[in-house]
RNA sequence: GCCGCAGUGGCGGAAUAGGCAGACGCCCGGGACUUAAAAUCCCGUGGGUAGUGAUACCCGUGCCGGUUCGACCCCGGCCUGCGGCACCA
């Protein structure tokens, strides 16, 4: 009889084994075939792990280890994005360095993900804030500055009134800081920013090239927002200058009746002069600069805005004069800061018509465009547009475009929503920016053999509400010399966001300790790219984003071997609380994994997490699922106690054992964890009925069962005497002709509904199906059968009147 | 408003080149074991009507219509929920 199944001994005992035989390690032989698995690295937070973690972990385990047991070499890496904020202000907080907050928090991360059993190869660790690390950080984005992608500029930023520190636009959600959840506002600051827009183009098509899911591509597409125009420009009536504007729509430039600058757009403050209302647009200007970002969109309901009395544009098409406006529905980020108005057939504009009387003038039937504005380009027709009347929308764009070239008025020109990355921080617990201010020669580069550029301590933490970083105190630190000319200098005092340290650290992993190269070519060649990386759809826009875009840029450098980082990328859903709500600590749904792991193991944990649903989806905890889970592997160990002396498979059991381990292996590479575990607890079922199980079916069971739930599997593999370990036995196989029975049970229908079922053979042939049929269910057939349908190995069905 | 995803038992969810809807798990009910309970094992479990009963029939995948021998699946039109973007010209 055996032993009861106690977790908590034998979980201890096989990660203890794995660590001393380093079980999961990468190893350097470059011959053999690779598999990179990846999952984002943690942000060692004060909380320890959530329940959330393991999921995506866990799903990657399962595929790392059965790659593992396929012959790959594996590389299945685990680290730490220490640098950010929360530590920061914990260390403010507590008087205790960041330093030892991190040591700490990353401690306690590390236990708990070992407690899980996962198969990361600990020997190529990183941490984001160890100098060796952040050295390579520094390095690249010295390239960035040299190759003119990484410039400082004084610019409006969100700043957030709460971390005292700019966010980058895609950290604003819905006008708050994404982190903390308080307001932000605008500012005005001199920022190191990042020339992501060099790549917009290449980050949309380069997506054709890799296998992520669908949502994350669409996502980063309309992140990005690609749009394909035109720039003209409209004369301005008795001016020489021109007032140029970016439109997507240059076929409708005959139903232009007004145009609209934005409130910061230069011409009201060149025009001065001439504008005779100017008190009154400055007024509506300052207005306009009050609101902010949230403001902004909150109130976007209600169009307002100003004429410019004074100043009016021709409108190139048809010669006519039309007023100038304006509003801050017009963003002096976006395009030229200026817009042609036409109501007739933009949403916008038909609104600002409507509500300042200005005329609408329809260029495209198919609407009534005095009760909404038309804008459906796929069936319309041009009207009133003279040499463009009677074109689709297609034909008129490539026409008007080509005559706006012809005459000089105007260009073909595609634009962006993306803007470049807001790249500084005034903040303590980051990388130092390697620049150094010189009066006379502007922003100079430190020498490479000056990285890393370490972090001075300071004796207070806390940021200032002048927006300078606590490092603007350490006057030793920041008094330097200039490396350009030797005069005296400053250092940078800004530090970079918490994205620099998880922009690049997939190329690390490939070779952690090189001192002298971010990582060797041989081992980028062979590691490279990664081939499946699962992590979070928040991460879409930032972390995604940011690191294709370092990857690129690193590839025009020719620093890495290929231009996308990742092959692959899925995404998990998210855990919530046992009320459908997200966990949090306010609505007192928090699951610690602790607690599971000390109550029901590990192995139930992980178990359960795969087998709560659809990997993509979010799900509900429910702790009568982690007993059911619990209850199965119970059930699986018991299993040991009907193992018989037999090899092989049983005949009755063959079908139902190549089916399975066809669907298991299947599933485990197609994110259904969840119904690979169902198969294996029906099989299990089959076996308790049966009572009894062959040596080699039990073997084929825990082996297959092995990547979820890795503990139980290895001590049944060596309770029952198999040889060696079962993480080095190869994955089992299976013959597709074994899957399929001899005899199929197939339904009957009369008239499409089922009546009977009959057994086949599954070849048998039409005439013998049909007279099983019929004879199933000849109490339903009248003589007037109209029609007979076979469908070998699905169904029958007979239709009569 | 735009884009994307989804809607199936009491619950989590299976099943889509169109072919026996509800696998697997949870909950619940019954039985075995036990002095008893827990645990475990076995059986049942979408809803309804009829029958002592094996069983028979009807209804069932958000709603309305369509295509088809046959629809959770495809098409058209709605409703609801979730996620993303949101004055980007």
């Amino acid at each position: 009889m055996s032993q009861v199944y106690n977790p908590k001994v034998i979980e201890k005992k096989w990660q203890q084994t794995w660590d001393e035989k380093k079980a999961f390690a990468a190893t350097d032989d470059y011959s053999k075939p690779k598999y990179y698995a990846l999952v984002e690295f943690p942000y060692p937070s004060g909380q320890g792990l959530h329940v959330g973690h393991p999921r995506p972990y866990t799903a990657l385990d399962i595929v790392a280890r059965k790659r593992r047991m396929q012959g790959y070499n594996v590389l299945y890496p685990m680290g730490w994005d220490a640098f950010g904020l929360p530590t920061e202000n914990f260390a403010i907080k507590n008087k205790i360095h960041p330093k030892i907050v991190t040591k700490n928090n990353v401690a306690r991360f590390k236990n708990q993900l070992h407690s899980l059993g996962y198969s990361f190869d600990w020997d190529r660790e990183i941490n984001t804030t160890d100098p060796n690390y952040y050295k390579w950080t520094q390095w690249i984005f010295l390239k960035l500055f040299k190759a003119g992608l990484a410039y400082k500029t004084e610019m409006p930023i969100n700043w957030c009134t709460s971390c005292k520190c700019g966010l980058a636009n895609e950290e604003v959600v819905n006008g708050v800081c994404e982190r903390c959840g308080s307001e932000v506002v605008r500012r005005v600051k001199s920022q190191w920013m990042l020339k992501i827009t060099a790549y917009a183009d290449k980050l949309i098509d380069d997506l054709d090239s890799v296998d992520y899911i669908e949502r994350v591509k669409v996502s980063q597409k309309n992140w990005i927002g690609r749009s394909n125009g035109a720039e003209v420009e409209f004369s301005l009536k008795d001016k020489e200058e021109k007032l140029k504007i970016y439109t997507t729509r240059p076929d409708t430039l005959f139903g232009v009746t007004y145009m609209v600058v934005s409130p910061e757009h230069p011409y009201l403050d060149k025009f001065k002069d001439e504008i005779k209302n100017y008190d009154e647009i400055v007024a509506y200007r300052e207005q306009a600069a009050k609101k902010s970002d949230f403001e902004r969109t909150e109130l976007a309901k209600e169009k307002t805005g100003v004429q410019i009395d004074g100043l009016s544009a021709i409108n190139p098409v048809n010669g006519k004069e039309i007023p100038i406006w304006v509003s801050d529905y017009v963003l002096m980020s976006y395009g030229t800061g200026a817009i042609m108005a036409v109501p007739a057939h933009d949403t916008r504009d038909w609104e600002f018509a409507k509500k300042f009387n200005l005329p609408i003038v329809e260029v495209i039937a198919g609407g009534d465009v005095e009760k909404e504005a038309f804008t459906d380009v796929a069936t319309g027709t041009l009207v009133n547009s003279g040499f463009l009347t009677g074109m689709s929308v297609e034909e008129a764009k490539k026409a008007i475009v080509e005559w706006l070239e012809k005459e000089g008025l105007g260009v073909p020109k595609r634009n962006f929503k993306l803007r470049d990355w807001v790249f500084s921080r005034q903040r303590y617990w980051g990388e130092p920016i390697p620049i150094v201010k010189c009066p006379k020669c502007g922003y100079v580069p430190l020498d490479e053999s000056e990285l890393p550029l370490e972090l001075p301590d300071v004796e207070n933490y806390e940021p200032t509400d002048n927006g300078e970083s606590p490092l603007a105190k350490m006057r030793e630190w920041v008094e330097t010399t200039c490396p350009c000319c030797g005069g005296p200098a400053e250092r940078e005092t800004d530090t970079m966001p918490q994205w620099a340290g998880s922009s690049w650290y997939f190329l690390r992993y490939t070779d952690p300790n090189n001192e002298n190269e971010l990582a060797s070519q041989e081992a980028l060649n062979y590691w490279m790219p990664v081939d499946w990386y699962n992590g979070g759809m928040e991460h879409t826009t930032l972390h995604l984003l940011y690191s294709r875009f370092w990857h690129k840029f690193l590839y025009d450098e020719k620093v890495v071997p290929c231009p996308e980082p990742y092959q692959k990328r899925t995404s998990h859903g998210m855990i919530l609380g046992s009320n459908g709500e997200k966990m949090s600590k306010s609505r007192g749904n928090v699951v610690n994994p602790d607690d599971i792991v000390n109550e029901f193991g590990a192995d139930t944990l992980r178990t359960y997490e795969m087998f709560i649903g659809a990997f993509d989806a979010s799900a509900a905890w429910s702790e009568e699922g982690v007993r059911g889970c619990r209850r199965f592997l119970d059930r699986v160990w018991k299993l040991q106690d009907m193992v018989t002396d037999e090899t092989g498979y049983s005949k009755d059991l063959e079908i139902r054992m190549h089916q399975t381990i066809k669907k298991v292996s299947s599933d485990y590479e197609n994110l259904k964890y969840n119904t690979a575990i169902a198969a294996m607890m029906s099989l299990i079922n089959d076996f308790y009925k049966k009572g009894s199980v062959t040596r080699d079916e039990f073997k084929t069971l825990i082996t297959l069962l092995n990547p979820v739930a890795p503990h139980i599997t290895e001590e049944l593999w060596e309770i029952m005497n198999y040889g060696g370990m079962l993480y080095e036995t190869t994955w089992p196989e299976y013959e597709e002709a074994k899957t399929v029975e001899d005899t199929v049970e197939i339904g009957v229908q009369v008239n499409g509904k089922v009546r009977a079922t009959v057994k086949l053979a599954k070849d048998a042939s039409k005439e013998d199906a049909l007279a099983a049929g019929k004879e199933a269910v000849k109490d339903r057939l009248t003589d007037n059968i109209v029609k007979e349908i076979y469908v070998p190995g699905k169904i029958i069905n007979i239709v009569c009147r």
